[in-house]
DNA sequence: GTGGTCTAGACCACG
DNA sequence: GTGGTCTAGACCACA
């Protein structure tokens, strides 16, 4: 469980995931929340493998996706910066939070939990840990 | 994207994930929601192999974890069968909704959304696929 | 978890270990403590596997190897007795026990455990269980 | 009955148990004694399937169980590495510990041995075999 | 290079 | 018949 400060980005890396699949959605999430400003740039494949101590093929195929999401763009010979489009940032959020939430749906349906079930453990949060009748 | 009724289960399988991995999770649901009732005679590693086409040793590897979470076991020469333990059960669908509640909160949280989101999106979900202002 | 009296004898049947081993330890276990009395008739193989609802060439090779051990012995169409020797069982028992008590110093040892930690958990016995420092 | 050294590790297998469980077996036992250290690398699948001139498949299971005690962890693309948490050592060896002593006591208490004989067996030991009267 | 998944097919123990 | 172990060898994802 590392932890390193990039810049104004903060990674935290283990093993029990793809590397970077960890530099991904942790790069997405600083954008997201606005940890990272738009039009910022970002630190250099090279910088950032180096800080990491990765292989920089390993972060080159996260900044590549971060660019498919449309939340980077390159810059001939100037680097990777966030986008300046808060829409881009925006409907990027949103479709993946669609995602998170039907695969999370998906999840709980195989379960058999039905909305209702989980609505009721949402109200009760944090205060109780599962309980017995249905969830 | 496969789909094969083997005695009372119901197999839909692609190659998305690996293979072991969706008898897995899909036999889990079929317990959960008492498809296959307690106690019953899962098919044997052969025939679900033959049924959906794969090897034994896939299916095999699908059974062995079954067994781990303990919601089957094993009788010697004669097959596999469901757990009789309605107990059993629930504590294992209680355990992994916990994990997949909380690994969705994460998700969530890594985009910048709170509990009071999600709830809201609850609320009125189904009727309205997401919307603009959020979520 | 079945339990059968079958006779004097009193077996209990899981699905964890070869159905022909838990007849075989069950009956030794019975005859070493002498709940089944020496020149005692044994259970038929046909009225043990019916009693445990098994197939009798299980039950059967639990017997041949009960009489190997030198446990019992056949006459011919009588049936199965226990051995009229007391030299035969205390044989059998030390050798058995022996070879518990080897195989378990074995398994101590390969987890870097010394007789002396053995011997400090024997004293306390049930009162703690495994405690921190060495066991 | 094979002999093999690799690395820091050394195994001796033979054919009267699974060849993975062997493995599984000794490789515990080194790490548990610290005979190859927190954090050090294990060697790889390919590598000590070769050496020990058997199927990188049996291999692979004996480093996945090793995996699930908590004993190694996978690092993608780099190899098996034992843990660097002395805590996770610790706990698995007591735990395994508990199991054995479990076990050993119920074999003896099924020959009718009570913990005293055992005591008293401890107090001669090594120095006499197994004696005759009572153990 | 690492581990992970999968297939095909053999042989074994158990009931 | 059942599951369990093992081999040989392919192909993939990750670093």
């Amino acid at each position: 469980m590392e932890e390193q400060q990039v810049g104004s980005l903060h990674f935290q890396i283990d093993f029990s995931q793809p590397l970077y699949e960890q530099i991904l959605d942790q790069a997405r999430s600083a954008i997201a929340k606005g940890e990272i400003a738009l039009g910022d740039k970002m630190p250099s494949v090279r910088e950032l493998a180096q800080e990491l101590r990765m292989n920089p093929n390993t972060v080159m195929r996260a900044y590549q996706e971060l660019e498919r999401d449309g939340l980077t763009e390159k810059r001939r010979g100037q680097g990777t910066y966030v986008t300046s489009s808060p829409e881009h940032v925006a409907s990027f959020r949103t479709a993946l939070a669609a995602r998170y939430i039907d695969s999370f749906m998906e999840q709980m349906e195989s379960l058999g939990f039905a909305w209702e079930d989980i609505e009721k453990y949402i109200h009760q949060k944090k205060d109780t840990p599962l309980g017995g009748n249905g969830l």
